[in-house]
Formats: structure tokens, sequence, C-alpha cells
DNA sequence: CGAAGGCTTGACCGTCGTCAAATCGCGTGG
DNA sequence: CCACGCGATTTGACGACGGTCAAGCCTTCG
């Protein structure tokens, strides 16, 4: 599983004209249908995007924290296909794609930083579709927590202890599975003494077992 | 679930400079780890991507045919995520990345074009995200035969009879089930009247029902 | 014409979803 | 500051859907 949507992707948007814009928890950045001609950098906080189909379903496809970006898929023909919710109160960059494509023409970097992007999201969906379509609910959730484990680690915290800010029934709709056999995986991972858990906090992961788990045919 | 990686797509693309290349069935175009400095436009035949992961666990992430872009995740390093294989003896125009760099200065048009195919891309990744995490057995191969049949359709076939020239196990590989639940569910759909299954020969689909099916929580 | 690969079907079993109940924790208002 | 209430979480019981293993048939290609 990937790292994020654009991990340290925004220094490189530093050139483009962008206005700061603050979301409070519960709130929408943007939602399905939306037109927008921005993109949006996370400076702090979380987000969680989700897709929404005709039976009404409604699946996480992504948690965003800071240093990633929100909003790349209403670039395919300026209509969001997703919703951004913030999971707690957080504040981001909105950067208009006009001030993007004038700032690009003159900076063949930024230009190629952003098809880097929008590529490096493409991988990071396709792994999700090993995850949803090849493990079992055991190796869904090392695999989300092995992901978060690292983005904490390359943001300077801790990859062995950090806070889980979304709730089960969110990690389950990520991951393909209830809320119930999320919550149930959590205590068989306690009990094997692969983590501790207390509520939304988890301690200790033990990431060469979860590789293991990951690594096992399932 | 989404039409193709870039349909019709490749008509902005004509002012790049391109080389034909031919692909025997069964023949990988390109592998993934590969380097790679090109994209491909798929001028004739069908290919499948596929990813794979630590555990060896090989998953197929789409079917391209003619007007399909293939090789866009490697714009993100330089290096294929996925792996490009041939079902049918195909032709395919591969395009640099720098013809298409140089080209897209002077071409707002084509500039906009990529990035809306790269956010495409994304979008379709995520439908398939909803397929794979939320949907039944019968509502995932619902949701692939309405993909075809909308594919074959926009390309002037018909919509309702066509030929599947993959195999149940890279349906059931791409659809997240074994082939051997795809052949049941086939039989199942012939048995309910939704549609007439002679081997990879598909006829007279129920479109309509078949909405309805996707429709129905899963 | 033969062999290898693809497809279908059956029997059985395990994983995970569903329904239900109890507990925990947090935010709110008295 | 404390009590209340709602949402989140945990855990249990049960059943269904789809995976696994196996056998036989069909098709296609060499």
């Amino acid at each position: 599983m990937p790292s994020g949507i654009g991990d340290e992707a925004i220094a490189h948007f530093e050139p483009v004209v962008y206005r700061r814009r603050r979301v409070s928890r519960g709130e929408r950045l943007f939602s399905a249908n939306d037109r927008s001609g921005s993109l949006y950098a996370v400076r702090s906080g979380l987000f969680k995007t989700s897709v929404c189909d005709v039976a009404g379903r409604d699946q996480v496809t992504g948690f965003q924290m800071g240093g990633d970006l929100l909003g790349l898929d209403a670039l395919h023909d300026g209509i969001c296909a997703s919703s951004a919710t913030a999971l707690e109160d957080s504040h981001v960059c909105a950067m208009p794609f006009n001030s993007i494509e004038a700032a690009s023409i003159h900076l063949p970097v930024l230009r190629r930083r952003l098809y880097a992007v929008l590529a490096g999201e493409i991988t990071r969906s396709q792994q999700m579709l090993i995850v949803l379509g090849g493990m079992n609910g055991e190796q869904r959730l090392a695999a989300f927590l092995l992901d978060m484990s690292r983005r904490f680690l390359r943001r300077g915290y801790s990859g062995s202890s950090f806070t889980l800010r979304m709730t089960r029934a969110e990690i389950g709709s990520y991951i393909g599975l209830t809320l119930e056999t999320v919550s149930r995986l959590f205590s068989a991972f306690q009990r094997s003494g692969l983590v501790e858990v207390r509520q939304k906090q988890v301690c200790n992961l033990d990431l060469k077992r979860l590789d293991a788990i990951l690594a096992a045919d399932g």
C-alpha cells in the first residue's frame, strides 16, 4: 500500500498563487459533482475522500494528511468525482488550475511534478486494487497499518505508535470490511502481540510481523 | 464502472512523434519495473495490465482496446508500475514522453488533454474500488459486462452481443473473484435469461436488468 | 490427431457479513 | 463539576457467499 497522494509534493507548488482556507471537523472541502477549479494541498489536519455509486453505496477512497494533495480527479473535466471531508479541524491551500497552468509554462519542473503526482495517484489506486481484490481481512488491516506507519514516519512521527483519527467504520469502508470485522481484527492483533490498541491509540506496532502477514499468500 | 483508460483520447496526441510497433498475442509490451520513456496508444487488438505485490500475487487492473492509452503510471518516475500483455495480436503507437512534452509546450490543448487522461484514469480506478470493496459477485460481473458493453458501443460495435477475448481467470482476477465463481455466475446469468453465453461469446445482454442488479444494495 | 489449456459443475468448508446486546468514552448542558 | 445521552466500539451467535479441491468435458492449436 502506498504512502499518500502527494507526500512532500507541495514543495514544488510554491510558485503557485494560492488561497488559504480553514475546514472544520465534519465539514466538506468539496463534494462529488461540484464544479472545481482548484487543487488543494493539506497544510494541517486530516481528510477522507469518498465516492458514491448509483445504489448510494459510499466508499472511502483515501485519507489525506499534511503534505498530501486533494482534488486531482477534477482535472478530468472540472467536476469532482469524489468528496473530501475533514476528520478534524484542518487547513488547506487552494491552488487554482489556472494559476498552476500559468506557473507551469515556464517551470518544466512543476509541469513534470504534476504529471508525477497524478501518475503516483494512479499507482496508489492500483495498489489498493490488490488489497481489495486479493487479500483477506487480516492482510487488509496489516496493509492499512503499515501504510499509516510509513506515512507518519515520513513526517517525522513515530512509525510504531500513533493515533488513528478515523472511525472503525471509515477504516472498514476503506479496506472493504465491515466495522465489526475491523474491530475483531484489532482485538486479534492485540491478542497476538502485534500491537497494543486502546480505542484510537495504537502502540508498539510489530512492523516485521505485519510485513510477514502481507507476504503470506492469502 | 468506467469505460477505458483514454477512449478517443488519442486524437489529441496526433501532433506527437511516434513509432509503430506490433505486439503478438501473449507478448508483453512492457513489464513492471521496466524503465519506460513512452506512452502507448492501442491502435488495434487488446491488452491486459496487471500488477504484482510482494507475495507474488498478480492482479489484472484493466483491459485496453483500440483508442486506449497504456503506460500512464510510468510518468511517476519513469518506471513501469504495471505490466501490459497482449491478449491478441495487436498494434500500438509508442509516444516518447519527450516528444509529448515538446509538443505540449505550444499546445495547451494537448497539455490539458494529458492532465484529463491521467485524472480520468484515477477516477476509473476509484470506480473499481467501489466494485471490489462493496459489491457481491453478481454485481461485480454485471458491472464488468456493462463496462464492456459501453466500450464496444462507443466504438461502433454492438453493446449487447460481443466476444470476450480474455479468459475466465483474467476476468476473475480483474473483479476479485476466482475463475470458478465467474463461470458459475455466467451460468446463473444465462439461466436467468440475462444473457446467452457460449464460451467467450456473449449475446443479447439484458442491459436494463444488469443495471437493476447494480442498483440493488449489495 | 493428440495434448494442453480453458471451462463447467459438484461437494465441502472457512471467512466475513448480519443482527443483536452490552460497554465505553466523549461532548453537552444543567 | 457532575450527570446524561448519543455515538463509537467490542463481542457473540449464526448463516451465506464465495474459495478450495476435484473430476470431467470442450476447444483450440500445434
